[in-house]
RNA sequence: CGGGACGUAGCGCAGUCUGGCUUAGCGCAUCUGCAUGGGGUGCAGGGGGUCGGAGGUUCGAAUCCUCUCGUCCCGACCA
């Protein structure tokens, strides 16, 4: 239907790519594996945050800002995160037309400065726990970049927490990622998977990495946000030290969680099709568009128009505002200005013309079923509000039966290794196996383990044959 | 980082092998006018590129050579 975007089943990766380029979401930038966040695509960013600041500070949290340049040895401290990050890591060797004596590193993250202003900051179990959130940039140099999933520089937030208590620590990791999970599910409508990571996904310098994970329109993978329980190794590499209620010095326990522009990427490949972007209602930055309609310009302008701005202002004051929009381009014909909206994901549309005008009623075109309604005036606002959150429920549940139609049990890692290669999607296993296991079931399947549910769901290992093994989750992930 | 493909107007392409035959062409989009108008309308007229960038070969380069930047696919790598 759309002649501009490639059909899914034809090339995924050229979709994708079309589908952000028809909704204007984002374009290249002339550096290699960065992208310029069009107007679009940045409101579409704004939204998430909004949902995802206002869950921070509900849950104590407080913003606050870490600069951009890290000392590059402060990445040294920590020597598994060095050797994760070293490789992706962008530096600054000259300034001010001089060479530096000490490289800077651009942060990939920012443990490493954050534990160095913790370490100053905290000097008694009284300033502890410590919830700072920030919301910036990152730059992790990727071999292959792909737009909003893996590009060079994103945009991000990463909340560190520094506690007294393991368990105190232990209960921020989990109830940021329950916060993560919640928001992507209610906000984004994003069925994801809340679970813990293996030891061969883990983040550099973390004890234990949780995971929200997604699966996108082609049963692929996607990592949506991560909660780390780093124990106290940055604590320790970092001299994060207080003096506990008995007055010795103690090492803190600290957290760190994310989400990134990724996100939109999740948004894209799950909810999309071949006619382009659809957004869910509660994040959508347009969340209903009229469209007057008329053969005469001078009764699309002065007649219908009228009206048409009128419904948008009850709607925005039923809906909180600025979130319905007035298309005005007369002079492009109805089906061009049909287009436009469906491929920049509009949730709803409302036609307005000569003949809803006489008969009373507005047309009402839902984005992600493509049905058509014609409702009566005195019925339109609670109608609009109705549909918009059955759109918002439907693209949940349908990404939500998607996934469990493309989820698997293996018995075997032969099993495995046939679903991954056969049918793709989710596998659920039982897994205990070593990280070179891990490396070992990628080498061979392409396949990785993507989480281990959470539960006591624990039977024999299809690697090891031993008993006790977590169910996991394997799939192939971008 | 390895293998492959590619970079010519906003988008998609032809021309490149066999340098001059083109003031660099075509489709879509765009602009103007008229008609049209509820899922991509029709006719007419117009505007826009110096061929990713730099250097070289040549009387002459979009076409040949070297370097460089970027994109896509596969692989390696990677929260």
């Amino acid at each position: 239907m759309a002649r501009n975007i490639t059909p899914r089943k034809e090339n995924y990766s050229q979709w994708y790519l079309d589908v952000i380029k028809a909704a204007e979401l984002a374009d290249y930038a002339p550096v290699r594996g960065c992208m310029v966040i069009r107007p679009t695509g940045y409101a579409v960013w704004e939204n998430l945050q909004a949902k995802f600041d206002a869950a921070f500070k509900a849950t104590g949290h407080v913003n606050a800002y870490f600069p951009l340049l890290i000392p590059y040895s402060f990445l040294n401290k920590e020597a598994e995160h060095v050797e994760g990050f070293s490789p992706e890591c962008a530096t600054v060797t000259h300034a001010g037309g001089e060479e530096l004596e000490e490289p800077f590193a651009v942060r990939p993250t920012s443990e490493t400065i954050i534990g160095h202003m913790y370490s100053k900051w905290i000097q008694s179990w009284r300033d502890l726990p410590v919830l700072i959130n920030q919301w910036c940039n990152v730059m992790r140099w990727e071999k292959r970049p792909r737009l909003f999933l893996r590009t060079s520089e994103f945009l991000w937030q990463e909340g560190h927490t520094a506690h007294e208590t393991e368990q105190e620590a232990r209960e921020e990791t989990l109830r940021m990622l329950g916060v993560y999970k919640k928001i992507m599910e209610e906000e984004a409508a994003l069925p994801v998977i809340a679970g813990e990571k293996t030891k061969g996904e883990r983040f550099p310098g973390a004890v234990d990495t949780y995971t929200c994970e997604a699966m996108m329109s082609d049963a692929r993978a996607l990592q949506a946000g991560t909660s780390h329980f780093l124990g106290q190794n940055f604590a320790r590499a970092f001299e994060i030290q207080y003096q506990n209620r008995e007055g010795e010095l103690a090492y803190c326990w600290t957290t760190s969680w994310g989400v990134s522009t990724r996100l939109i990427g999740a948004l894209i490949m799950t909810h999309s099709d071949d006619d382009g972007l659809i957004l869910p209602p509660r994040i959508a930055p347009v969340k209903a568009v009229i469209l007057p309609i008329s053969k005469d310009e001078n009764t699309a302008e002065n007649i219908i128009l009228p009206k048409a701005k009128e419904l948008a202002q009850k709607l925005d004051d039923e809906l909180g505002g600025l979130c319905v929009k007035v298309d005005t381009d007369f002079h492009a014909r109805p089906g061009d200005r049909f287009f436009a909206h469906l491929q920049k994901g509009v949730p709803l549309r409302l036609e307005l013309g000569e003949k809803d005008l006489a008969s009373g009623t507005v047309r009402l075109v839902r984005r992600d079923t493509g049905e058509k309604l014609d409702v009566n005036n005195d019925n339109v606002i609670p109608t609009v509000k109705k549909l918009l959150a059955d759109i918002q429920n439907n693209l949940y549940e349908r990404a939500k039966t998607f996934r469990e139609a493309n989820t698997h049990d293996a018995k075997t890692y032969d099993e495995l290794k046939e679903i991954i290669d056969k049918q793709g999607g989710f596998v659920r296993a039982y897994f205990g196996g070593t990280p070179e296991d891990e490396v070992r079931i990628r080498e061979e399947t392409g396949a990785t383990p993507r989480c281990v549910l959470p539960g006591n769901d624990k039977g024999k290992c299809i690697i090891t044959g031993q008993d006790n093994a977590r169910l996991t989750i394997f799939a192939k992930a971008y």
